[in-house]
DNA sequence: AGCACTTGTATAGCAAGCTATGCAATGCTA
DNA sequence: TAGCATTGCATAGCTTGCTATACAAGTGCT
C-alpha cells in the first residue's frame, strides 16, 4: 500500500490550514479577534445585516458553528443580532461600531499572515496556487455559489 | 482596502481542509475513525512504538492535541501507552490488531477522497498543486524536519 | 381554518485544534 | 549530593468544526 502524507492532498491542505490559522491567530490576537470570526466578519464588513442563514451559505459553514460563533461575537461587543421585521424566525447580524474600526487592521493582519506565509514561492507560483484552489473549490461538492 | 476572500490563500486553505476533512470523516467514519487519528496512525503504521513526542514533532501537532488524540484513541481500542523502560517520563505508543487491520481500508479511503477532490484539475494541475503545498509547507516557520 | 410540512435558529455533544498550567522524571551544575 | 533547570505528558479551558435534536415561526394544502 503506497501512502506518503506529503503527497496526499488531503494531509497538506491540513497541515496548511493550521499554519495559517496560527499565524493568523497570533496576529489578530491583539485585536480581540479570532480565527473562526474573521469570515463572518469579512461578508458584514462588504454587507451589514445579513441574516445567519445567508452567512451560512455564503461561508459553507454548518449552521450550528455559525449560531455559536455569532454568540461570542456578540458576546464579545462585535455585532448584535436582531429579529428581522417580517420574518420572526431571522435574525439580522448588525456590526458595532468597535467591529468596524477593526476592518482596517485586521485585513492588514491577513494580507501580512498570507504574504509571510506565501513568500517561499515566486509571484507566479502564488497565482498559480491561488488559481488552483479556487478551481478545487468550484469543481468539489463543497463549491459555494457565486463564490469570489 | 482591497480584499477578496477568495483571492487569500488563507482563506481558500480554510475552505479547502474543510471540504477534504468532511469527505475523509465520512469514508473513514465506518471503520471507526475519525479524522484526527489519521496522521498518528500513518506515522504508526510505519513504525509502531513511537513516542508522543515523536509523533508531536513529525505532525506539527500541539503536544496537548496530541495527548487527547491519543487517549481517545486508547480508548476506542487503536492503541495502547506503555512507558518507556529508560525514561520514566516517556509514554510509547503501540498499535492493537484491530488498528493494523484497518490500515489498508484507511488508506484507500483517504486515496479515493484525494482522488474525488481533485478530480477538477489534470493530472499535471494535481501534481503542480502538490507541489506548491509541499513547497509552501517546507518555507514555512511551521516547516518539520524530513517531512516527506 | 386546521394541520402537515418546511424553515431558521438555538442547544447539546463530540472531535480537533490551540494556549496555559501542573506534576513527576531526568539532567546539569556547584 | 542537593538544588535547580529542563523535559514529557496529562489536564483544564476555550475556540472551531461537525452531526443531531428541539422549538417556534412560516408556508402550503385540503
Amino acid at each position: 500500500m503506497e501512502f506518503r502524507k506529503n503527497q496526499s492532498a488531503g494531509y497538506l491542505l491540513n497541515h496548511l490550514a493550521r499554519i495559517f490559522a496560527r499565524g493568523l491567530s497570533a496576529r489578530i490576537k491583539p485585536l480581540g479577534l479570532t480565527t473562526g470570526t474573521f469570515p463572518a466578519l469579512l461578508e458584514l464588513w462588504e454587507t451589514d445585516g445579513l441574516t445567519q442563514k445567508q452567512l451560512v451559505e455564503r461561508l459553507d459553514i454548518e449552521q450550528a458553528t455559525m449560531a455559536n460563533t455569532l454568540s461570542r461575537m456578540e458576546r464579545d461587543g462585535l455585532i448584535s443580532r436582531r429579529k428581522d421585521e417580517s420574518d420572526g424566525r431571522v435574525q439580522r447580524v448588525w456590526l458595532s461600531e468597535r467591529a468596524r474600526a477593526l476592518r482596517a487592521p485586521a485585513i492588514s493582519a491577513a494580507l501580512a499572515e498570507n504574504e509571510d506565509a506565501l513568500s517561499g514561492l515566486s509571484a507566479v507560483e502564488q497565482q498559480q496556487f491561488v488559481a488552483l484552489m479556487q478551481k478545487v473549490i468550484e469543481t468539489s461538492s463543497g463549491a459555494v455559489d457565486g463564490e469570489r
